[in-house]
DNA sequence: TGTTTGACCACGG
DNA sequence: GCCGTGGCCAAAC
């Protein structure tokens, strides 16, 4: 059995983050507990796999991807309609609705490819 | 082949 | 709070 890219990986945790929810870059990286918090960046970008990249925000939660989407406002656009309020490209009630991989996941989480 | 870059972040001052 | 810095490592050049 070959290891699973980072990518796949990473992928594999955007994927179970609930809509209407958000999480953030270092957040998924130090779920992983490898890479980094722009390795995670540079995974989504590859877009390969079908994860829900736009609930990916920095840690400020920011909408720092909005530029790699097909329109700027793509990003904001899909989030809105998962019921989350965008503001001045921030994620209003940030802190609330921020999704931690490490607390929902657990430590025994294994990836489903 | 080395260097720079990047959807980032923790840390120290 | 805001800087500057270092670190992460694959890709692009």
């Amino acid at each position: 059995m070959p290891e699973p890219h980072y990518q796949e990986l990473v992928c594999a945790v955007a994927r179970a983050i609930p809509s209407g929810r958000v999480s953030t870059y270092g957040a998924i990286a130090q779920f992983l507990a490898l890479g980094s918090a722009r390795m995670v960046g540079w995974a989504l970008h590859q877009n390969r796999c079908h994860a829900p990249a736009h609930r990916v925000v920095n840690r400020k939660g920011e909408l720092s991807g909005r530029i790699h989407f097909h329109t700027p406002t793509m990003m904001e656009e899909l989030l809105r309609a998962e019921g989350v309020e965008v503001e001045q490209h921030q994620v209003v009630h940030f802190s609330t609705l921020f999704w931690d991989p490490s607390i929902a996941l657990g430590d025994n989480w294994e990836p489903i490819l």
